[in-house]
DNA sequence: AAATAAGACAACCGCTCTGCT
DNA sequence: CAGCAGAGCGGTTGTCTTATT
């Protein structure tokens, strides 16, 4: 295992911090500043340990700190920015101006990630919860299993359930092929997001990554979620020679620089723009308008205290409730009549 | 009014990264 | 290059508050 915990040597303190202990550190903070951590408690007369402090200063103590209820604009800005960075608490943070890494991350525990799962959101993919559909027995009678499955990419996954609903999706092909769109545009979406952010420390390092595409950021219009192109899907699915072993096309890493097709929380007027100059980008989407600057999101924030801006009038409502409604109203995937979310909830 | 459950958030733990020697 | 310390990060736990029975 690890090392032992710093503060179980020479009996330091730990728990809630008393006014007394803060006061103290924020007086030395205050005279000397901060760093070294290490012999700051010391210096400072607090049986605490540096890390303990540092935490402390830095969660709450710090001047800076925004305290009080997250405001719908932060709300919006961290649910896009974790569409794009996943659990990079402290990336979303440096949005936040005043908000700490701790903060949203608990914030989005305890509040956003349950109010997605109420509405048939994964939390981690910002997709549609597939695997809360009740889709057991159809597909062990279907010859086309191990083949749906591949397209859906879910082999390792052998879920019955996601499987049924494959199944009658594509039964329903021909009377509707909403339905059958709306599956390939679940499907994209979760790869585009698990391929970015697969890619996403690999750039980070090299600082290669200026752009990533805006389709997996925030989504095209309601228009191209429920027009049907069937020509996209595979028509013959005994064609797996196309599909890699993962369940990616083969030609999806060429293909997914396309806007793709997927959904909104919040409206299409929130299409988040920011320093689009696609010549310079590894990554661009065809449609410039959805270009999203990695590198400014990573960056820490200079003047614009909400950069992505939002003028919906989400902003304008306040309890809990309405936040929810407005999220399930300006969604821009639908779920499927068939697809029964609430029995799962 | 008391007991219990659920919610909210502060704090901790362990791991990783980075810079220094 | 290896080893070390400091710092930062994300996940988890602990504790307090509020709601419900």
């Amino acid at each position: 295992m690890g090392r032992a915990p710093c503060c179980e040597k020479n009996g330091l303190k730990k728990g809630p911090w008393t006014p007394e202990e803060d006061k103290n550190l924020v007086d030395y903070i205050q005279e000397h500043g901060y760093g070294n951590w290490r012999t700051l408690p010391k210096n400072a007369g607090l049986q605490r340990c540096g890390k303990s402090c540092r935490l402390r200063w830095t969660n709450y103590l710090r001047p800076d700190i925004k305290r009080g209820r997250f405001s719908f604009e932060e709300e919006e800005t961290i649910i896009q920015l974790h569409s794009i960075l996943g659990n990079k608490w402290s990336a979303i943070a440096a949005r936040l101006p005043g908000r700490t890494d701790n903060e949203i991350k608990n914030y989005w525990n305890t509040h956003i990630r349950k109010r997605l799962l109420r509405m048939g959101i994964d939390p981690v993919t910002h997709s549609p919860r597939l695997d809360l559909l009740d889709l057991s027995s159809i597909l062990y009678n279907s010859s086309q299993m191990n083949n749906m499955s591949r397209f859906l990419g879910v082999q390792n996954l052998v879920n019955p359930e996601l499987l049924r609903i494959a199944t009658s999706l594509m039964s329903s092909e021909r009377e509707n092929p909403n339905d059958l769109q709306l599956l390939q545009n679940l499907q994209q979406n979760q790869l585009c997001n698990s391929q970015i952010q697969n890619q996403i420390p690999q750039l980070l390092q090299h600082n290669e990554l200026q752009e990533i595409p805006a389709a997996c950021v925030s989504f095209p219009s309601e228009t191209q979620i429920v027009e049907p192109n069937v020509e996209q899907f595979p028509s013959d699915f005994t064609q797996t020679a196309d599909w890699q072993s993962n369940g990616i096309p083969l030609n999806f890493t060429e293909d997914y620089v396309n806007p793709l097709p997927s959904y909104n929380y919040y409206g299409s007027d929130h299409q988040t723009v920011m320093d689009p100059s696609p010549e310079n980008s590894a990554f661009y989407s065809n449609n410039s308008n959805q270009n999203f600057s990695f590198a400014s999101v990573l960056s820490t924030p200079s003047s614009s205290p909400t950069p992505l801006n939002s003028n919906s009038p989400y902003i304008n409502s306040s309890t809990e409730d309405e936040r929810e409604s407005y999220c399930s109203t300006m969604l821009k995937f639908e779920i499927p009549d068939i697809l029964c979310v609430n029995e799962f909830m």
